[in-house]
DNA sequence: GGCGGAATTA
DNA sequence: TAATTCCGCC
């Protein structure tokens, strides 16, 4: 982008002692080629940035559930995303149908009934930016999509903590503890990327409502030293105003060299047990992912998770009711079977698992006018009936796994690839571990024992990995 | 305000 | 591909 208006904006690294560490991506998430498509800041990191920065909290915060923010001051945020596209002429309007346009992606919904309000889907953005967190995964959510074999399985609720934290069994429950696993926090370069949890500021507890993620409520270590060695900064495509930061080289914002390829680093940088899946030498664990590496402990920020409701609560319940278009932001289900559980298990060739489409209501408010289209894509509220479905629900959208193949054939060889022979570490689909919960989420638990601080609901996941591998050597017993 | 279609842009 | 722009409809 050869844009005056948008180099003066981007290059303020943002200073750690006042970062706050609501929501960052990886280095890589800001990388253009991350954002598949795209060679520029999309809308929803944009949004992120912003939400992330205390200075704009008069202009768009945080609010209500988790996810969910307010755009206090559309104008502005108009603006100011006019500035950094380079758009003088956006508006509120053009804005709100770029949000729209997220809709399908199931990136964000609409908060019904509350002005300027929307909610990010997170597990979409998890599969955004740890695009190989869905194969690591996949002996649980494969798992999962046995759980949801039979019912309407709504795609893609929000990540809870809960699920988080069965997914990062060593994500404390607080904010306070370092213990996102971070790359080597070493010169920038191909290992030079961390993963942070914080990027997803709904997954801690929290208050209900705030004016920022309660991630920022809570203690949290400020690490003086901490300078983004690897070159990843949060603000790197958008810092508005820190200007105590030395200015990167205009050619350097998305330098290949701070931008890892993520297929080469996301399976590295997964945190036990997907880093099990690593070849040894590689793994998460001797790289030092609960205490970091080089001395730099990694750091978790606790996002606002109104955390009371772990699983049942919010749209969980609502998948494959067959709401209306309409509603379809409030469907929004399932985190795990749906977002992680979509590019996973499905993405395996799990397939056949045809949940309904829970009957109609999915007509846009168009085709309620026009009597037309039939959806076949059926966006937002996607039943998964197999993996290509689950593909095609991406077909639309920036690809965000790896290129184009559809499903996870073509995932599981590039991991096997990567990995060395990972897809014999993957469990036979048939070894998959029948249904033992209906519940979604339940079916991610961790590998190891969930912390005592885990809501007993996970619990079940757990006697399911253990059925998985009681299977698994009874297999090789038999074998 | 909010929605989505359609054409267009980069 | 990811918007941007315009628009009509609700």
């Amino acid at each position: 982008m050869d844009c005056n208006c948008v180099s003066d904006l981007l290059l303020t690294p943002p200073v750690p002692t006042l970062w706050t560490p609501g929501i960052a991506f990886p280095d890589w998430a800001y990388k253009p080629e991350s954002s598949p498509g795209s060679r520029q800041i999309q809308l929803w990191h944009f949004i992120l940035e912003l939400l992330q920065k205390e200075e704009y909290q008069g202009v768009i915060a945080w609010q209500g559930d988790y996810g969910e923010f307010v755009i206090k001051d559309p104008d502005e945020v108009a603006r100011l995303w006019g500035i950094r596209k380079c758009k003088p002429h956006m508006n509120y309007d053009k804005l709100s149908r770029a949000l729209r346009y997220y809709y399908n992606k199931r990136i964000l919904h609409k908060t019904k009934g509350k002005r300027f309000t929307y909610k990010f889907n997170f597990s979409k953005v998890v599969l955004v930016n740890y695009p190989l967190l869905d194969m690591a995964s996949s002996p649980f959510l494969l798992a999962q999509n046995h759980f949801n074999g039979g019912a309407a399985t709504p795609d893609c609720s929000p990540v809870t903590p809960e699920a988080l934290q069965s997914l990062f069994p060593r994500l404390p429950e607080s904010g306070r503890g370092p213990s996102l696993f971070e790359r080597s926090a070493g010169a920038p370069g191909p290992d030079g990327d961390k993963l942070r949890l914080d990027t997803f500021p709904f997954l801690g507890s929290g208050a209900p409502c705030y004016s920022k993620p309660p991630s920022l409520l809570g203690p949290y270590p400020r690490n003086p030293s901490f300078d983004y060695p690897w070159g990843f900064n949060p603000y790197l495509p958008g810092a508005f105003s820190l200007n105590n930061c030395p200015k990167l080289p205009p050619g350097s914002l998305y330098s290949s060299h701070f931008y890892p390829n993520p297929l080469q680093s996301s399976l590295s940088q997964l945190p036990h047990p997907f880093s099990s899946l690593l070849p040894p030498g590689d793994t998460g664990a001797e790289r030092g992912q609960t205490g970091g590496t080089n001395g730099q402990p990694p750091r978790l920020c606790i996002p606002p998770y109104p955390g009371s409701v772990p699983l049942g609560r919010t749209e969980l319940g609502n998948g494959g009711t067959g709401v209306g278009d309409r509603e379809r932001g409030e469907t929004n289900t399932g985190v795990i079977g749906g977002g992680l559980g979509l590019g996973l298990g499905l993405g395996l060739g799990l397939g056949g698992l045809s949940v309904g489409s829970g009957g109609g209501g999915r007509q846009s408010p168009s085709e309620r006018r026009k009597g037309v289209k039939q959806d076949p894509e059926s966006d937002s509220e996607l039943e998964i009936t197999d993996l290509s479905d689950c593909s095609s629900e991406n077909e639309n959208e920036p690809d965000f796994s790896l290129g184009k193949e559809p499903g996870l054939g073509g995932r599981s060889h590039l991991l096997e690839a990567k990995s060395g022979g990972l897809g014999g570490v993957l469990p036979p689909l048939s070894s998959l571990p029948p249904p033992v919960s209906p519940h979604p989420l339940k079916s991610l638990g961790p590998l190891t024992p969930p912390p005592s601080s885990l809501p007993p609901s996970l619990s079940p996941s757990l006697s399911m990995v253990d059925r998985h591998r009681e299977t698994e050597t009874l297999k090789l017993a038999h074998s």
